[in-house]
RNA sequence: GUCCCCUUCGUCUAACGGUUAGGACACUGGCUUUUCAAGCCAGCGAUACGAGUUCGAUUCUCGUAGGGGAUACCA
C-alpha cells in the first residue's frame, strides 16, 4: 500500500462562533482522519476582511478544543497566503484564463434588471473580451480591475461525490465568476482551490451548502492543471421545524451547549448521529474511541436532519451515569465550590472529608447523576440547612398526621444512636411496626422533611449521609 | 426565473429487489409499593403522491408535490 496519506480539513470562516452545523462538519472531517491514521488541517478562511473578527477565530478554537477535535497542521491563516494566491492567479492571468472585469456589482445588477432578469442572475460576461484598449481605457479612467475565471461555455462539468453519489452540472450554469478582488485579496472560491491542492488535502468534506460551488472549483483545479481531491458533501442540519437551523429555534452555538451542561463526549456523539448512524440496532450511546472505530464516510446519509434538543438530552444523560467516579466527582466539587459547600467536621456522618462524603453520595445516586442542571439540587441538601422545600411537597407531605410519625422516628433514632443505613431502616421498620402502618407513610414524608422534595435516592442512604443528628433535626423542625 | 440536491414512524435512522419494514429518542400505559426526573416491560407510530420496469419494489426509472441549497467582489 503505497496510497497517498489521507488529510482531510475543516475550514471555517471567522465570522461568527463555531455552530452545530460547522461543529458536524468538523467532526466527520476528524473522525475520518483518526479512523484512517490520516491528517486533520484546521484552515481559517479568512479572505473576507469586512466580516472576519478576531472574536470570531478565537470562539471557533475554543469551540473546536472544547470538543477534543485535536488538529495536526494549523490554525492556518488565508489572510497569511496572499502571495501564494497572486503567484498562482498571475499564472492564470499569463494564459488568459484569469480576466480583468472593471464592472462594480452593482452595474452588473443594473444591466441584469434592465435585461430583465431575476433578482439573482450572475455575471453577464460584459468585460470577457475587452480590447487592449478598452482596458486601459477603464483603468485611465482610474476603474480597479477584480479578476474573473474564463469558464468553459460548453458541455458538463461533473465528479463522484461520496455522499451524493454522481453530479453534474451543465456548464453553461456556471458564470465567471469573481477569483481576485479589487483589493487584491482573493475570494473564497479561489483560496479554496489553492488551498486544498497545495496543502495535499486529498479528500474535501464540507457542507451540502458548497455543491455548486463544486464545478467551478472543478474548472479552477482544470485551469491549474492540478488533479482533483475527492469530494464529499454533508447534508444541512435543520432545525426541530425542518427549516434551516437558526438562533430561534434555541442554542446552535456549541459553546452554549457547554453552559448549558452538556459533556463535550456527548456533544461529540449526538452530532455524529446526525447525519450518519453506525447501522443495526442499539441506542447509539458511543464512547468517543468507539465512535471513530465505527466511523464510515459510506454510511454519511445524504439527506438533512433535524436537531432535536430532546435527544442530545438523552445522549447526555446517559454520557453522566457512565462517567468514572472521578469524573463525577470533579463536577460534583464543581457544584459546592460555586455554592460555597464544605464539609463538616461536625457532621456525624461515614466521611472523613468532602471527597470522600461527595463519592459516597454519587454512589447512592447511581443512575440518577443524569442532568448537571439538577445537580445542585441534588446536592443541596446534604451541606446545608438553606435547601429547597417545594411547596407542593411540603403541603402533601408535611401535614398534621404526619408531624407525630416524623417525631415518633426522631425519638426512635435519636435513642437508638442510629448511623449507618441499615440501622436506619430498622429504626422506620420499627416504628412503622409500633404504631401498625406501612414504612412507606413514614418514608415518603420523612423524605421531604430531608430533602425537600419527593424524589430522592434511597431514604435508607440519604439518611445515613445526612447523618443522625441532622436527620433528628429535620424531622423536629418538619414535625411543628 | 435557472441550476443542483433531498424525501422510511413526530425526530434520528436500519433494511444484497423477496423482512410481520427493525432499532433509538419522544409519547402513552404498566411494573418497581421506598419515591423518582432512576430502572424494567409493553403499546402507539413510517416507506410523500402517481406511473413504469419486474414474478416481486422502501430499494431501480420517470413525473408531481413538498423541503433545502446555489445563483456575492460571503464562506
Amino acid at each position: 500500500m503505497s496510497e497517498k496519506q489521507i488529510k482531510v480539513r475543516f475550514a471555517p470562516s471567522p465570522t461568527g462562533y463555531l455552530h452545530v452545523g460547522g461543529a458536524r462538519t468538523a467532526l466527520f472531517n476528524w473522525l475520518y482522519a483518526r479512523k484512517v491514521g490520516g491528517k486533520f488541517v484546521l484552515r481559517i478562511e479568512d479572505t473576507d476582511q469586512e466580516r472576519s473578527t478576531e472574536e470570531s477565530y478565537q470562539a471557533i478554537l475554543r469551540g473546536m478544543e472544547w470538543l477534543g477535535m485535536d488538529w495536526d497542521e494549523g490554525p492556518i491563516l488565508q489572510s497569511d497566503r496572499l502571495d501564494i494566491y497572486k503567484e498562482y492567479a498571475d499564472k492564470l492571468k499569463e494564459t488568459g484564463k484569469l480576466y480583468p472585469c472593471y464592472c462594480t456589482s452593482e452595474e452588473v445588477a443594473a444591466r441584469n434588471a434592465a435585461a430583465g432578469e431575476v433578482d439573482h442572475a450572475g455575471y453577464d460576461g460584459h468585460c470577457r473580451e475587452l480590447t487592449a484598449d478598452q482596458i486601459s481605457a477603464f483603468e485611465g479612467e482610474g476603474r480597479e480591475a477584480r479578476w474573473r475565471l474564463r469558464t468553459p461555455d460548453e458541455g458538463t462539468t461533473f465528479w463522484y461525490d461520496i455522499v451524493m453519489d454522481k453530479l453534474e452540472f451543465p456548464n453553461e450554469a456556471i458564470v465567471d465568476r469573481v477569483m481576485i478582488k479589487p483589493d487584491g485579496f482573493p475570494t473564497y472560491n479561489f483560496a479554496v482551490v489553492i488551498d486544498d491542492y497545495l496543502m495535499g488535502i486529498t479528500h474535501v468534506l464540507r457542507g451540502d451548502d458548497h455543491v455548486s460551488n463544486t464545478p467551478l472549483h472543478l474548472m479552477v483545479y482544470d485551469a491549474l492543471g492540478w488533479d482533483r481531491p475527492k469530494f464529499g458533501h454533508m447534508p444541512m442540519i435543520l432545525g426541530p421545524d425542518g427549516k434551516r437551523l437558526s438562533k430561534r429555534h434555541g442554542a446552535t452555538s456549541v459553546e452554549e451547549f457547554a453552559d448549558k451542561g452538556i459533556l463535550s463526549d456527548a456533544m461529540v456523539n449526538y452530532l455524529a448521529l446526525l447525519g450518519w448512524s453506525a447501522g443495526g440496532s442499539g441506542d447509539g450511546v458511543f464512547m468517543r474511541k468507539e465512535l471513530i472505530s465505527k466511523f464510515s464516510l459510506k454510511k454519511v446519509n445524504s439527506s438533512p436532519a433535524a436537531f432535536d434538543y430532546t435527544k442530545l438530552e438523552f445522549i447526555n444523560s446517559q454520557h453522566l451515569k457512565r462517567l468514572e467516579p472521578a469524573d463525577k466527582l470533579l463536577l460534583s466539587e464543581a457544584v459546592c465550590d460555586k455554592n460555597g459547600w464544605s464539609f463538616s467536621e461536625t457532621w456525624q456522618i461515614p466521611a472523613n472529608d468532602r471527597a470522600n462524603y461527595l463519592n459516597k453520595i454519587i454512589k447512592v445516586l447511581g443512575g440518577r447523576f443524569s442532568d448537571l442542571n439538577r445537580l445542585p439540587d441534588m446536592l443541596s441538601f446534604f451541606f446545608t440547612e438553606d435547601f429547597t422545600m417545594e411547596q407542593e411537597a411540603v403541603a402533601e407531605n408535611l401535614t398534621p398526621e404526619t408531624a407525630p410519625l416524623l417525631n415518633k422516628l426522631a425519638d426512635k433514632i435519636e435513642a437508638d444512636k442510629s448511623d449507618s443505613a441499615e440501622e436506619m431502616e430498622a429504626a422506620i421498620k420499627a416504628v412503622a411496626a409500633d404504631l401498625d402502618i406501612k414504612p412507606g407513610a413514614i418514608i415518603h414524608p420523612a423524605r421531604v422533611a430531608l430533602t425537600g422534595t419527593t424524589r430522592s435516592a434511597g431514604m435508607y442512604d440519604v439518611m445515613c449521609l445526612v447523618g443522625g443528628p441532622r436527620v433528628i433535626e429535620r424531622l423536629r423542625r418538619a414535625s411543628k
